[in-house]
DNA sequence: AAGACGAAAGTGGTTGA
DNA sequence: TCAACAACTTTCGTCTT
């Protein structure tokens, strides 16, 4: 569906990449861009704390519009005090002057090396956001958590890079579409462990907290990676509820979980994809697949529904 | 040849004494 | 702080289609 009503108010497109059909999953009452698998209703409201999306009430157009209020994507936010030459500068003792001339310079290294500190963030924090396709809300709120890092010192001791991956993993799982470690150690080439690492340490320290990304996410987000149709992710989201219910998924890594669910909803609809190639988009091993698939199967009493299928054909 | 299956051994993270 | 533990991975051999 596109163009959609939702509480009195029109969305038209997605506010994260701009598409204009949604995905209702009614039983959750939540809308989800089928394009980018973003859920437009609930993360829209509960985490979107830094800036309103729903800014002008009274006009219709101008629905989904973001303001925002500064761009901490750039190096200066024009905010910076210099220690100047005032005209009391004159007035001072030639002991004070030297100490102010010595703060001056002290300034001087400070700023500019944090500034190249900063600007080859920002470098590091573009070439992953253009990797991903990250919209703009994402990139400014991965680089607003790593404005804060440094300004509580965080960064000591650990790479620009490793820190500004661990502030896009939690930027995207703010805003409802979690990258996974795995996608993220890929494309940076650093170490899924290492990022780890640093991301628990800035999540323990910058006090955040971010609800753990689920199954539920990782089945828009795979479900859509592998082409499958709506039927299948919805029968996906099914199981996955089913499976909830029994207890399956708690202690269990959700993109485990999720990749499972989408493959025997692929066998239920017909749709059918290989555990190598749910595995493949979802970072897991087939392994891991066939262990929650057989679970899920044998709890959830799919046997027989499987075995007709396959005598079908 | 490709896909599915599972055993065995190893890794890293969590938990609880 | 250390050991036990569960989830997950890697590797590899086997079976089915």
């Amino acid at each position: 569906m596109s163009g959609v009503i939702l509480k009195g108010r029109k969305i038209e497109r997605c506010p994260m990449c701009g598409y204009d059909k949604f995905y209702l999953d009614e039983e959750r009452g939540e809308l989800i861009c089928m394009r980018c698998g973003y859920v437009v209703e609930e993360s829209m409201i509960d985490y979107g704390r830094e800036w309103r999306i729903f800014e002008d009430e009274s006009s219709s157009r101008e629905l989904i519009r973001a303001g925002k209020p500064v761009s901490y994507s750039k190096v200066d936010l024009g905010l910076t005090t210099s220690f100047g030459r005032g005209s009391d500068f004159s007035k001072l003792s030639p002991k004070d002057r030297e100490k102010f001339a010595e703060l001056q310079r002290w300034q001087q290294i400070l700023t500019s090396s944090s500034e190249r500190n900063l600007k080859h963030a920002i470098r590091e924090l573009n070439r992953l956001s253009s990797i991903f396709n990250l919209s703009e809300v994402i990139k400014e709120e991965a680089s607003k958590l790593y404005r804060q890092a440094v300004e509580k010192n965080l960064v000591r001791g650990r790479s620009v890079e490793n820190v500004v991956a661990a502030c896009i993993y939690i930027a995207s799982r703010i805003h409802g579409l979690p990258l996974t470690l795995n996608e993220i150690a890929e494309v940076s080439g650093l170490s899924k462990k290492e990022i780890g690492k640093t991301f628990r340490y800035l999540y323990k320290q910058l006090r955040l907290k971010v609800p753990p990304a689920t199954a539920r996410d990782y089945i828009y987000k795979f479900g859509n990676q592998l082409g499958l149709s709506q039927k299948t992710i919805s029968k996906a989201l099914e199981l996955l509820s089913e499976a909830e219910k029994q207890g399956l998924t708690s202690g269990k890594g959700p993109t485990g979980v999720a990749a499972a669910c989408l493959y025997i909803a692929s066998l239920l609809t017909g749709e059918k994809k290989t555990q190598g190639q749910v595995a493949e988009v979802a970072r897991v091993t087939e392994v891991t697949i066939r262990n929650r698939y057989k679970e899920l199967v044998s709890k959830l009493g799919l046997e027989e529904k499987l075995r007709k299928l396959e005598s079908l054909e």
